[in-house]
DNA sequence: GACATACATTGACAATCATTGATGGAGTCC
DNA sequence: GGACTCCATCAATGATTGTCAATGTATGTC
């Protein structure tokens, strides 16, 4: 786990001087990492990160009721993780008669590991 | 942002009948995707984005108090939010002197990005 | 209409979290 | 030693979160 860093001398400035003042930035706008934190924030819960798993890869064929027993949870509290998810914009739902059928709106996910890997 | 939905069709249930099986897992174990969630926590706050953006591209060069005058918040709350990233594994610390340097352990970054792009 | 099903919403609770000012420890310079 | 700098930790606060039971809404069946 050595990581090969270049530590950047510093000398104790004087007294009373103002504190460094900053050389670097970060290249994400103050915007984007909001969304990026947005994005993450949806995906901070394991249940969440499950949900999400599933969703992907049975797009439309998944309806609530067969998602509830997948958790340990209450049905009520699985409808609040999707509600979390669904005002992030990472998954959206269609009504068809009693079910609703979510599925991923994938690019969330792109924008996350574009930023992840850039 | 029309998906190519294939809804599964449903009948309802005869009255009494349990509610409809599972027919579909996560492909995440749960261990995994409680890892995944806790990085993602990581970085659901814009200011941690921002902090691991620069971070990743000036591993060791950085000491905190030229990170605190690129956010509006305290120098205590820079140093709560540098310990989150440090205790959920994304970044670490080499103390030298009075000074102390930050650097990105990429390991987390590439699980959570090789989740998403799974 | 009467009733059952699928799902969302509400309200309440405990637990966790972010933020701040104050404090303290470790290191440097004189 | 004494004064100062950098930074982490602490205590107190108010906000947010995950969870559940109860309830509500829309749809379907009889």
């Amino acid at each position: 786990m050595s990581i090969d860093l270049e530590l950047a001398p510093k000398a104790k400035r004087p007294a009373g001087a103002v504190c460094c003042e900053a050389l670097v930035f970060p290249e994400v706008s103050v915007v984007h990492a909001e969304r990026l934190a947005e994005i993450a924030k949806a995906l901070s819960d394991p249940v969440r990160v499950q949900l999400v798993d599933v969703l992907r890869r049975h797009a439309g064929k998944v309806c609530v009721c067969e998602l509830v027993p997948l958790f340990d949870i209450a049905q009520p509290t699985l409808s609040h993780h999707l509600k979390k998810l669904r005002e992030a914009r990472l998954i959206d739902v269609e009504r068809q008669g009693l079910w609703s059928y979510y599925y991923v709106l994938p690019d969330a996910l792109k924008e996350l590991s574009a930023w992840l890997t850039s």
